[in-house]
DNA sequence: TCTCTCTTTGGCAGCGCTGCCAATTGTGTT
DNA sequence: AACACAATTGGCAGCGCTGCCAAAGAGAGA
């Protein structure tokens, strides 16, 4: 690598072409394998980019190619606190990977006016396409987004109208499934614990679904603890605790998500409470652990990974597609 | 906004100058509040802006400014699968909030010649700053981080020379400190259940940390299990058994991860071996669960999201730095 | 040897923006 | 009313690269 750079003046295109004995065009061309090229041409280039350390600028690339070669891709997520969306965004990268594109990520902590601000901020980059998370967004995101002349994907639910492809399963349909679990097997007495539904808006679907199918069968949840913060064991515990003291006779809880269940399950341990046999859990997600638990938890599986992997198809994809994943329901042994 | 507008092409500052009836120079100078603009200017500008729906492109920005104003951060972790990276990136976002930098993101799965590639492609987009994983990397990678001209934060790991700013803390004194807690408890007969040495470099230190310890007391690892793929929960549990199977007569195992720890737990409480009398647990990184579980993990608390915040502030700091921000042994429960 | 075609090459405009500078306008002073 | 001075403004070069095009070189066939 060439140490004697004067700092702040980075090697460019032209100096390869100098320094190889080239044009500029060829030197873009060589590096590109755009075009054609003499073996001399590109021999000399690669050495010149060697001796030279040069690494293209590909702000100036992107530009004038009008943005020409993989580029970016925005995505935005509404927390990293939610293994959910790193899951997706593991997803997405192995999917990206060996594409060239790299992501720009944006976190909105749930808040649909940051969201438009990260939307924003983040087409400023001149994105290839833009990945959002979930159906709703304020009327300035969707402008911003359409506007943009990109492919737009949203992720995780497919509930409802997208903007232009959607990728997910239906969180309505996931929420029914588990109810219908629970009355099945005979539960009657039941409570949810979870977040904000205003704030979580797919597990607030799923909750709506949930207790639709409860009042089918004319039932209603026996009580329900919102906890505020985020999803965890230690949230989990604390509001199943609460709950079972309020509601003493209850049967089987829902919960938002398997970390907040298995905060749930801790309880019942503490407790000496038989689980299912005195009181019955219900997951969402499908998280890892819940496999290798004594009893394995009883949850609705998400195509997390999956998801990931279907955007990053959609991305280069030339239409819009709607594509729902499905969820898996597991039996499990504490409901 | 405008609907209007030829797909394919965006609406220029140029565009906006037109339209407000100003100079080019005006509206960039009133965009980005930089030098002294009237109200009149300030109004129409705005006015333009929001009729034409103007996104500003960065990439033109960047490129005319020299990299002026808030700009990319480029990111390399080497997964997404274990949960310390996502606390890492969660600290760093939240840091980077307000600032207008973005994160762009790149995932090594703990290759180094990958990790080379993708410094590679990040720096080619021109960041502000560079963010890797460790202190160990290819020369290559080395190279183009010195020669980028950017500051460099090494991220997690303390133990040796970093390229330019460190912030983390010492791997081998978690793992040093791990051994002397279970050496003090009484344990003798001690396991290892872990990822391959090779590949999770700091788990490695850590290893060789606890097992040098270990070695100064006139002891060794009784037996050790190294686990294929990702820390989970499923592997943990499945490595205990087969740990256990191997060396019936151990006393206490050392988990390269909390997760790992959970499923040896898990299968404790399975198989109805007392925790901590028949064997003691002890785990790492204190992630959120372990607070929560019927007897509390015994593990050492790392300080994920404030690195990711450290190292935020590192980015933006005029001269390099190197921040030890230490670990907390966590007595817990379980050893 | 000469022409015709195909390959390879370099020059240069221009992508959208910012920095610089000179020109213009407005304000306050005597 | 004429002046100095500050605030505001627009034109234009140029950031590093790519696309286009015309020019030059290399073979191939007559």
């Amino acid at each position: 690598m060439n140490e004697f750079q004067p700092p702040g003046r980075l090697v460019t295109l032209t100096d390869v072409a100098r320094e190889a004995g080239v044009g500029e065009s060829t030197v873009s061309r060589v590096l590109r394998n755009h075009g054609s090229s003499s073996k001399r041409a590109r021999e000399r280039v690669a050495e010149a980019v060697a001796r030279l350390g040069y690494v293209p600028n590909r702000l100036a690339g992107s530009l004038a190619g009008g943005g020409a070669g993989p580029g970016l891709v925005g995505v935005v997520i509404p927390s990293f606190a939610n293994i959910v969306f790193p899951d997706l965004l593991r997803g997405l990268t192995t999917a990206l990977e060996g594409t060239g594109m790299q992501s720009v990520v944006g976190v909105s902590e749930y808040d649909p006016e940051r969201e438009e601000a990260l939307v924003a901020a983040l087409l400023s980059w001149r994105p290839e396409a833009l990945l959002l998370t979930g159906l709703e967004h304020t009327q300035g995101t969707v402008a911003l987004a359409r506007a943009a002349g990109v492919r737009v994907v949203e992720m995780i639910d497919t509930d409802g109208e997208g903007i232009d492809s959607v990728v997910g399963f239906s969180n309505r349909e996931a929420g029914a499934a588990s109810a219908r679990h629970l009355l099945a097997r005979g539960y009657r007495r039941i409570g949810y614990i979870g977040l904000d539904s205003e704030v979580d808006l797919r597990a607030g679907k799923r909750l709506a679904a949930f207790e639709g199918v409860l009042a089918e069968a004319g039932l209603a949840l026996e009580g329900r603890e919102i906890r505020p913060g985020r999803s965890s064991a230690a949230s989990g515990r604390a509001g199943f605790e609460a709950l079972l003291a309020r509601h003493p006779r209850l049967d089987a809880v829902y919960f938002s998500n398997d970390d907040m269940a298995l905060g749930g399950w801790f309880a019942c341990l503490a407790a000496g409470l038989a689980v299912p046999g005195r009181i019955a859990l219900f997951g969402f997600n499908g998280l890892d652990f819940t496999e290798a638990m004594p009893q394995p938890l009883s949850t609705v599986r998400t195509p997390r990974l999956e998801i990931g992997r279907a955007a990053a198809a959609c991305l280069t994809g030339k239409t819009p597609q709607t594509i729902d994943l499905g969820f898996a329901l597991i039996e499990g042994a504490t409901a």
